[in-house]
RNA sequence: GCCAGCGUAGCUCAGUGGUAGAGCAGUCGAUUCGUAAUCGACAGGUCAAGAGUUCGAGUCUCUUCGCUGGCUCCA
């Protein structure tokens, strides 16, 4: 087994460190539970045990307590089944029951290699140990290579659950191995398991996958492809009305907006370094009469010549060229899936053209912007993360060092200035300048960029961009590149997620349901859904021939904000019983009011403050 | 892309190598009802696609496409 440092801490130098940078990490908080942690690492050390018992030649790998227990990677003559994980599991059970104890010993490297002789992972784990010594740590006849630590005796261990077999390569590396890795669950007592059990059965309720079949937002065809989903009315609605708020807030801080074709010639891409750095996410050329196109999988060589078409002054600038951008990536066939990850996106794209003492101010600004979007879309869950160049692979990126080290100390300079905490990772800029990425988790715990803004000296350079000075002279303006609610695809997802499908009255496909409870309401009915359409809000009229429950039941279930029901009182009164989704019963109110309310509701969400 | 699993009606799922099934949704009819499912009838299928094994394939094998969980990679 790993170094526990490797698991739970970046590298400290001395003990190699392990498993992917993105792998599912303990938090902070969950380290600082050493007992926890023990329990996990110790449960890790008991199914390596197990499944050694059962597959005689399996070669260990590595495994690591993680954020809701743990996981161990084998590499095995055969495939793993779900039956395999059930023996596995009675194993690992018995080993508990016996109650042996954790022993821990150290020898030296020598002898360690001795012992691990057929055990070709661990050798190059002891190989990557600079003490003469290693550590082991011993349960009944199970020795390995690991620093602990450990619970005392295996009947201390906790309440665990196998959950699931997986594919990972030796030491995260796609060139390597393909290993066989099984993830289990642990928690102290049985009451935390099975409440952790039912956030994740929790989870997969709010999927956005399934929510999105189920409230009718968007589907998929394999004629189509993968990657490349339908949007259907509802989800489009939804869409719409994002789009119609970020493009407001756009307007509001001084962005223009502008349209642009969705590909371009390759020589474009070419010129913008596209070609060299990002030519493998992008669909291939199309072969025409005496050219190739490329489908844009950036739109920032179409702003660049946007702003390339006129001579521009110091006093234009900033000059902020906003649009719903539309752009195609070649995502690897494993990768694509729902809406968070496609392969035809539309970001909330913008670039500033600015002169270099302008950048901190427009970087605020932009953060500004980011948070106030936020706010409104109740999006309270997220971690700034400085995404810098790799500095043992400067092929990857374009631009001179020069530039880089420009770009990244204004980025973080700007942080620091705003005051808002961030971790800084390297290897995670575009190939073209530093983003400062803005990082939600996911229902599963997994993270994506969502907001991001980048600093950019190179492509003015590349485009040859300039203003005229003050001086007179010409000057090389600086680019932010900048998502601020990041793809409609990905963001959608998001709040689908975040809502559990029932979205605020704001962005509800349907803000309304009139339920009529005989059909001699439904003239009255139908009034009332002109009264409230022509009120601008998104109302529907259930006139089928069910039963008022049966209709209630069936918007409750597309999480529709209001029922109105309107019966003999109702129509006598002019008004109509109002049901909110939430199950509360605010009676009959005249229809007046209802509107008012409705558009006050409306007015309130959209404000930020 | 890689490892594993899966693909049967719009959805959720049954289906020993021997005639393709249920519930919900849909359509039609009846019911006209006061805050989470009224009753009945009907219709619905190249069993993802293609090839192979077999007297015979939804079932076994291979290929492709798609989906799911991971790994790697990214908005």
């Amino acid at each position: 087994m790993e170094p526990r440092e490797s698991a739970s801490r970046p590298s400290n130098g001395r003990l190699l460190r392990f498993g992917s940078r993105k792998a599912p990490l303990m938090t902070e908080q969950a380290q600082q539970d050493e007992r926890l942690y023990a329990m996990r690492h110790s449960t890790a050390h008991i199914m390596a045990e197990a499944v050694l018992e059962l597959v005689p030649g399996a070669k260990l790998a590595i495994g690591p307590p993680i954020e809701h227990g743990f996981y161990y990677d084998f590499e095995l003559p055969e495939s793993l089944t779900k039956e395999d994980l059930a023996k596995i599991d009675r194993r690992m059970r018995r080993t508990i029951k016996r109650n042996y104890a954790f022993e821990h010993s150290e020898i030296s490297k020598e002898e360690a290699r001795k012992m691990f002789a057929d055990q070709a992972y661990k050798l190059e784990l002891i190989d990557g140990i600079e003490d003469d010594k290693v550590s082991l740590y011993t349960h009944n006849k199970f020795v390995d290579l690991c620093e602990g630590p450990h619970v005392e005796r295996t009947g201390k261990v906790g309440a665990f659950k196998l959950t699931n077999i997986a594919g990972a390569y030796w030491r995260g590396d796609e060139n390597n191995t393909m290993l066989q890795r099984i993830y289990g669950a642990l928690f102290e007592t049985q009451e935390e398991l099975d409440a952790h059990l039912e956030r994740v059965e929790d989870a997969r309720r709010r999927d956005h996958r399934r929510l999105g079949r189920e409230l009718e937002l968007f589907t998929t065809h394999e004629d189509i492809g993968a990657g490349l989903p339908l949007w259907l009315p509802k989800g489009a609605t939804v869409r719409r009305k994002l789009e119609e708020f970020i493009t407001g807030l756009e307007r509001e801080a001084g962005y223009q907006h502008v349209y642009s074709p969705h590909l371009g010639k390759r020589e474009l891409y070419e010129r913008s370094g596209h070609w060299d750095h990002f030519k493998d996410d992008m669909f291939p050329p199309m072969e025409l009469e005496h050219e190739q196109m490329v489908l844009r999988p950036m739109n920032c060589p179409h702003h660049i010549l946007i702003y390339a078409s006129k001579l521009h002054s110091y006093r234009e600038l900033p000059i902020r060229l906003a649009e719903l951008g539309t752009m195609y990536r070649w995502e690897r066939s494993g990768v694509v899936g729902g809406l968070s990850r496609v392969r035809a996106m539309t970001l909330n794209d913008a670039h500033i053209f600015c002169a270099p003492e302008q950048v901190k101010e427009e970087f605020s600004g932009v953060m500004q912007l980011v948070e106030r979007a936020y706010d409104i879309l109740g999006i309270t869950e997220y971690s700034y993360q400085l995404s810098l160049r790799d500095p043992d692979d400067k092929e990857k990126y374009a631009g001179n060092d020069e530039m880089w080290d420009v770009a990244e100390d204004t980025l973080r300079g700007a942080m620091d200035d705003i005051g808002l905490p961030y971790t800084e990772v390297a290897g995670e800029a575009a190939f073209y300048g530093p983003k400062l990425d803005i990082q939600f988790a996911g229902l599963m715990g997994r993270e994506e960029t969502y907001s991001t803004v980048q600093i950019d000296f190179h492509l003015p350079r590349q485009f040859d961009l300039s203003y005229i000075g003050e001086d007179g002279a010409e000057h090389r303006p600086v680019i932010i590149h900048r998502g601020v609610i990041s793809t409609m695809e990905r963001m959608m997802a998001y709040l689908i997620e975040l809502y559990g499908g029932a979205f605020p009255l704001w962005l509800a496909p349907v803000q309304a349901v009139v339920i009529p409870i005989a059909d001699r309401h439904n003239d009255y009915a139908r009034r009332v859904v002109d009264d409230l359409r022509a009120e601008d809000l998104r109302v529907e009229l259930d006139d089928r021939g069910e039963r008022m429950q049966a209709k209630i039941r069936d918007a409750q279930m597309q999480k529709v904000p209001y029922m109105l029901v309107v019966g003999d009182k109702e129509e006598e009164a002019n008004a109509v019983a109002v049901r909110q989704r939430s199950g509360d019963d605010l009676g009959a109110l005249p229809l007046f009011q209802v509107i008012d309310r409705l558009k006050d509701e409306i007015t309130t969400a959209m404000s930020s403050d």
